[in-house]
Formats: structure tokens, sequence, C-alpha cells
DNA sequence: TCAAAAGTGTTAGATTTACACCCATGA
DNA sequence: TCATGGGTGTAAATCTAACACTTTTGA
């Protein structure tokens, strides 16, 4: 092989994973304890080492597809943390992702296998490294993204009650919000779809049942929330 | 040395820096001619590897100052791009980061030196690798950022007229903006401070001067142009 | 005296917020 | 029959956007 940039350093880079869930009516990340040194037992994001054959992206993937068994998961990058020292075992550069899955669909299993827990991010621990900082930022940009795009249906199943939907809002922006603008708000929308389904697992009444339509949102891809 | 984490691979990582500034009323960036293989002599962001002992930051900051001779630029990070082929020479994973300076206190003899052309983000060409991608989000994260954090008064002299000020967002944001709102928005922003000295260089009549209080900012750190 | 940029307020329309009651149902 | 969550409209206040003329001065 030509090298091309001489003898430069080389440096392991790895992913971590922030994964939000939204679980009885709160934003949850899924963390574990640490299982390796330095920092065993250390509560620590789930991640991985890039490989050379993979893209910084497929490597996210592939933790992502270890640890929930899902695929296509919704990721977004939050950035690149690469203190010298962030990593006491070793140089470390290690680049940040968040991902959104709907806790029903999770493996219970997986989840007992690598030893994770779904953990509300009002009460998070001190975990390893600098993983706080990259849950504070991934939590930043995830919040100011569910406000202008349709990201919050991947924290959802794929039918969801109007009541569902304002709580997970609730839940992420940490405040309340009024029903009656929430819904007037979410009414404008032509790509939040009424079904004539209704969901009576949480109230005697029932309430309907509402989707995403991609295809809708495609064609008038702008909210504010 | 202990090695914890067995023998993952490693990879070089570099930063390239997208350096906006404004001048004649257009938002630009200074680029090069690559002068190494592979891809020597197109258009090119300009980087360089981050080395064994300093943090990413700190690369981009070195890379920063060797290019312009000023310390302490304002600088985020835009991310990591990280494709197994996205530097034909070998496999490169780069963070990149964009700064804003005024052009002004630019040491023209640097520019020579590196070779280096400010050249309008209306009117960019076709660059290396990925770099027009880093750009593009450079670009779309500023834009953001601008209207909601005093970041301009980087691209501009420490004293500046309100009419350079409404131009350089106009520049950035690519849609020209009314005058009178404009300035009204303005002065509702008491960290920006109107000084008693004027710029005739642009009008006869003559310009008044204002400046950026950080403290009063500080302050009161909330706005929406 | 005139060209060129600086500076200045008002009003209509749109958006946002606050707010309280009836409905449907199963237990 | 009643407790529980589902569902609905209006009015005041705020914010946004559109708009045109006077001032100053050097050439």
């Amino acid at each position: 092989m030509t090298t091309y940039y001489g003898e430069y350093s080389k440096v392991l880079v790895s992913v971590d994973c922030i994964i939000f869930g939204f679980d009885e009516g709160e934003l949850k990340i899924l963390i574990g304890r640490r299982n390796m040194d330095p920092g065993r037992g250390l509560w620590s994001l789930y991640g991985g080492f890039v490989s050379g054959n993979e893209s910084i992206d497929d490597a996210a993937n592939r933790v992502l597809n270890q640890l929930t068994g899902l695929s296509n998961i919704y990721m977004r990058q939050v950035g690149a943390f690469g203190n010298v020292d962030r990593d006491p075992g070793e140089r470390v550069i290690s680049i940040a992702y968040y991902a959104l899955i709907n806790v029903k669909d999770y493996d219970r299993s997986l989840q007992e296998k690598h030893g994770l827990q779904w953990i509300s991010i009002n009460d998070l621990p001190q975990m390893y490294s600098d993983h706080n900082i990259m849950v504070g930022k991934a939590l930043k940009m995830m919040r100011r993204k569910i406000s202008h795009e349709p990201i919050s249906f991947n924290l959802l199943p794929e039918l969801f009650t109007l009541t569902q939907l304002q709580k997970l809002y609730e839940a992420v922006c940490g405040e309340k919000v009024d029903k009656r603008n929430f819904r007037k708000r979410i009414k404008d929308m032509d790509f939040i779809e009424k079904t004539d389904q209704i969901d009576k697992s949480s109230s005697r009444r029932g309430a309907y049942l509402y989707k995403f339509n991609k295809r809708a949102y495609d064609d008038a891809p702008n909210f504010k929330l």
C-alpha cells in the first residue's frame, strides 16, 4: 500500500451511542455498567471501535444493531470528542451519535444480555469519561430538531394518540404544553393523519390513533411546534 | 505503555477548516489549491493532521493559527466525516471546523504564502473529496447560530456601522432584510452599543459606529433576529 | 444642487397565548 | 353515577411585516 501521508500518528476512533426512548412519560437513555478496564463498573454509554473498512456511520449502525437487534434506526451524529486524556486507557477519539427508538420494539433479552437500563434524562448518574457531556449535547440537538422535523415518530409506535405525542414533546422539551394549542398546531400539519382506529388502553372513552404520513410530509416539509 | 484496547485498527485523523470572512458585501471562505498528492491542484479546504498529544480542538486552533497568524479565533466544530474512501490516498477521518475572522485582521503575506483565496460562498468551485459537503454543513450551522447568538461580531471590525451589520446578515442568510425592522430589533439588543464615533468612509453624511458589549450580552443573553 | 447613504414610526395582519367546559365510557 | 382521560373555540395580546420620506454632506 502506498502511504501518501508519511508517518503521522494514528489513533483509535470509537463511536458512542446515546439511545433515546420514551417510556412511562419520560425521555430515557439506555446505559449500562462498563465491562472493561479502565473504568470497569462505571455507568457508560454503549459504544464500539470503528474498524478499518467501515465508515463512522456504518460503525454507529453496527453498534446500534448489536445493541437493539434493530436496523434502520433513526440516528444523527452529535460530534467528535477528542481531548487527549478523555479516555484513561489510551488515546481514543470518539464520535457520538444519538438514536431514537421505540421502546416497545426493543428486545428485552438483548437489554439483559448487555446489562443495560433505561434511565430518565432527569436522573442521570455520573458517567464514564465525557459521556455526560455527549448526552448533554445530544439532548440539545435533539430538542431543537424535534421542533422542526418529524422525528418524534421514531420514539412512538406507528399508531399513537395525540396525548401520547403531547406527553412526548413535554418530556423531551421539559415543559408543559397547552392541550388545545398543541392540538391546533397538529391539525395544521397535514402529515399527521387521523386514522379511524381507537386506542382504549389509557381511557374509558378511547382516543383516536394517528399516524405519520411521510409522503405528505415530503410534499410540505415545514412546521414549527 | 499498557494497551487496554488490544489491536483495534487505528486511523489518521485530520481537521479541516472552513474559514469564513465578510468582504465586499459577500460571505467568503478561504480556500486554496491542494499542494500534495493525491488530488494535487484541486481546490481544497486548509487542514492538518491531529497529532498524538493534542486534542482535536487544539489541532484546529493550531491549523487556524498557522494559516492566519491569529489566536483565539472563534471556532466551532461542524462534525466528523468518516466515509472509508473519502480520501483517495489513505483512510483519514476528518473533523471539520468553521471559523469566523475579520478579513481586515488577516495577514496578506500568509495568504500568499499558503496560496489561498477568498471565494464567495455563492461561487464555490468543486473541491477535493467531501469538502463541499463540509462547507454546506458549516454554512447551515453558522446561519442558524448567527440568528440566536452574537457571533457576527467576529466577522466585523470592533467598531461597525448598522449598515455593515445588516449587509453581513443579508450575505450570511442569503436574503434581504428591511432596514427599519432590522434597526428596530438591534435597538432592543442592549448589548449592541452605539458609540459617539462616526464612520465617514462609506457615505458623505457618516454613520454612527457601534460595538458589541460582551458583558451586557452575558447579562441578558437572548435574542432572535 | 444633487447624488448617495443614514436615519426614523406607524399600521394592518398574523401569530401566539391563555383559558374552561362537555363528552364518552367502563367500572 | 361517577371518575377518568378525550376532545373542542374564542378573544386579547404580542409579534411581524410592509411601507416612504427627510437628513446630511462632499463633490
